[in-house]
DNA sequence: CGTAGTTTTGAGTGCGTTCAAGAGATGTGG
DNA sequence: CCACATCTCTTGAACGCACTCAAAACTACG
């Protein structure tokens, strides 16, 4: 799961490009791209950027010596990821589908001195994201397989899904044990709560990646 | 559990002190006040206040509607609590001893305009949260019973031990059900571990909220 | 001194894990 | 384009860790 991969280590040896920003003042700003699996930052790294995931999916995850690994959120379109401590990352990140993000400078979160409203948004979206871990903890340390489940599907279709007749319509992105990871779980509990589901006529399967959901009421109160 | 308390909401009901503090332009600030078991504030209620406890330690909290609760934080002094999202409180927080905090007008936390100094240390704050409940996760979702209690145990010894002699001394100010529901585990699991650590020589119980820590070794290296 | 809450300990159970294997998907080189 | 290797997903069987239920020991408080 996740060995060896690819030597891209944490400095721009990706391809970075330059572009104007409407406004006052015209300003530069860097995006970069990420094929699937290749890796953003790492934890320890020296954190010069926070990051805005504008196209694909990237993981946020943190790993034990021994392999153990939990992974942190998901950073869609409109995320902001890699809030620093101590001017480091603590966490690893990776792109999990080809991926697309803004690089701010990290100055801009620490003090609003140089562009006050990317400085705001990005305080904002701090607060956003110890709200989004605060119920992360919950799912975590309080609920069943079938409750966090049925939580991360919940989440997703908010976040992604659209609506088929009916029903709703979503994919992931991502793979069984990367949600077994974001869920404290096995790959093989993700697995058989999913078939659960799946026979219990609460959500259908086009592919594994590929799910609709039947009873989004059953599903909402599964998540308890 | 912490079934009916006392119902004292919100508002500052309890003791409110303005005090001058140091500095080019005395400004004035808030401070508060908590005897054991009062609440600071609930889930759901506005924020105007930001809080540092300066004495004493809080819990911030969530409860689901059955009554499973998920401690997301002890506050001690030095910690900022009650971090906002959309102008409201997300989790509850009480006093666990006598306490006493400062409140900071919220608008410091949003912007630098008003009081720059201390915007710059409420996003760090909240950065250091941020980090902090990083680790936390790692805990929650894929530590064992024995993990958790020791970096629970590890955690409070670096932040309050004292050395006596060439051991280490610290004291619980939460009971069992505070500390089972900060790492997602029950009373009577917590209990057992403790009971284990004890018999294995690792510590040693002054009474059961006050602890000699005998092997710092053994300790950090049972937290994984 | 009695009552309520906290902590500990015991016995038994069940949920999610581990280990194992097969089916399905994806990608690469000949 | 197919054959082969690799990774992902699913399913089965058995185990074990932490949970539930129960009760006793200890502590704090009016």
């Amino acid at each position: 799961m996740h060995i060896s991969r690819a030597t891209d280590f944490e400095n721009p040896t990706t391809p970075i490009s330059s572009a104007f920003i409407r406004g006052n003042r015209s300003k530069t700003f860097q995006t970069r791209k990420l094929k699937a699996a290749q890796t953003l930052f790492r934890e320890g790294d020296a954190a010069r950027h926070i990051y805005e995931v504008t196209s694909g999916v990237v993981r946020v995850a943190k790993v034990l010596e021994d392999g153990r690994r939990q992974v942190i959120a998901f950073g869609y379109p409109g995320d902001i990821i890699g809030f620093p401590q101590d001017g480091l990352y603590h966490t690893e990140c990776d792109a999990i589908s080809s991926t697309e993000v803004v690089a701010h400078n990290i100055r801009d979160l620490e003090s609003g001195e140089h562009n006050p409203e990317l400085h705001q948004r990005l305080v904002m979206a701090a607060l956003k994201e110890i709200g989004a871990m605060q119920d992360h903890f919950m799912m975590l340390g309080r609920k069943s397989a079938s409750e966090k489940t049925a939580s991360f599907l919940a989440l997703l279709m908010e976040r992604t899904g659209k609506p088929v007749g009916t029903y709703t319509h979503f994919e992931f992105p991502m793979t069984r044990a990367d949600i077994a990871d974001f869920l404290g779980l096995t790959v093989e509990t993700v697995s058989r709560t999913i078939t659960k589901f799946r026979n219990s006529k609460m959500i259908v399967l086009e592919s594994s990646k590929s799910v609709i959901v039947l009873d989004q009421d059953a599903l909402c109160n599964m998540a308890a």
